[in-house]
DNA sequence: TCCAATTGTCACCGATTGGTGACATACCGA
DNA sequence: TCGGTATGTCACCAATCGGTGACAATTGGA
């Protein structure tokens, strides 16, 4: 301790904004570009409030935990979802099958381009959390309001289950989309590149034209 | 420390086999449990010494460390994956839509009886580690003559992307799988019972005669 | 029989984890 | 202006993590 004081003239503090819903965002931004960068897996309160640049314990104190965090963030990650409908529908077509591959094309477009949602869906099928079980709640639910709106008053083929098709087709598309982001393939079908996708999505636009014939 | 002496007659010692390759099975058995039970996530070598009653130091020894008890795991859960050709190939059909289908049916009963793998497939997803992405080229090698195999003689309808077709409806099994396994379902589909998979299995069925057709 | 290498055991290390109590400081209404 | 409260900071805790060195005990070959 030499000529270093603590109470003297301080240095740089300026941290001190006082402002709650600041923090609050800051710490769901950190959360997401934490989540995006180094996965789900490493996600704590300590990594978080060091990208932040706060303490960890308002985590505790505003959010309840990291439950309550990833929760506020799940409430947020899926709000494109909402917006499919309207861009589905609005290349409007009577016919059901058309308007489901324009909306599983659209929501490939959108997941692509959300890494935080393409870690936060992997995380889910790593282990069953209760936060993100309920997150997983929120987001199929608005998930399944989508769908109805973009059917409206379409109605699908006879003799044919839409349901488990439409959940094959998004399984595959949330499937393979994660694994071109963290592997850039699956299955010998490289997913890097823009043609890669092209080529990817064509076949499945095939699959369901003829499906839905 | 009273009447309880250290030097004197052993109470229960009994463990020391001295068998090395007892050992490393145990630690292999061991390791899937855990994978198994608490998910990948939470796998580590103080678990698995844990599980298999023997010293973490062992797995340095005799895998060199996490990393290569995985991949040695990894050998071993990709093997039923070999017997899905002869399989397929039994119910011999000249046609190729027809051949893929049994496939694909087979590999998901499999899939679906092999928690460790669904939870090795889950972890790739969230996460690219380099034990990971080895075990992942051992297993998509070993995928790829299966496919060979498989399709044998017969050839895939023209104008038809078969590879990206056949990656797009694997990458829809693992993730129902997967789903099915953790949370019980996905995008209103229920996958718990053996009803509800009959009915996912039959969905998909006519998804591929269509595209194969 | 004896010795050396293999196998197994234990104690320990530093780093990191989630979580909390105590305290300093800034804000805002009375 | 004053004082209470909300906000932010820091130090600390126990538990657990991956990893290693030192040592005891067993085995098998010379």
């Amino acid at each position: 301790m030499l000529s270093r004081k603590k109470p003297s003239a301080k240095p740089a503090p300026e941290r001190q904004t006082r402002d709650r819903e600041a923090t609050e965002q800051r710490f769901l931004e950190a959360a997401a570009r934490v989540i995006a960068r180094d996965g789900a897996a490493s996600l704590g309160v300590n990594a978080i409030a060091a990208e932040a640049g706060a303490d960890k314990k308002l985590i505790y104190r505003y959010f309840g935990g990291l439950d309550g965090l990833l929760e506020a963030m799940g409430a947020t990650t899926a709000l494109w979802i909402g917006d499919l409908a309207p861009a589905a529908t609005a290349a409007s077509d009577t016919d059901y099958g058309k308007r489901m591959r324009a909306a599983f094309l659209a929501y490939a477009d959108k997941l692509r381009a959300d890494p935080v949602l393409q870690k936060l869906l992997a995380w889910e099928l790593a282990g069953p959390s209760d936060a993100l079980t309920r997150i997983d709640a929120a987001r199929s639910k608005a998930m399944g309001k989508m769908m109805f709106a973009i059917r409206g008053d379409t109605t699908a083929p006879p003799n044919i289950d839409a349901p488990a098709i439409n959940a094959i087709v998004l399984a595959a598309l949330n499937y393979l989309v994660i694994r071109g982001a963290t592997m850039g393939g699956f299955s010998g079908l490289s997913l890097k590149t823009d043609a890669d996708w092209k080529r990817a999505m064509a076949a499945l636009e095939s699959l369901l034209t003829a499906a839905y014939r």
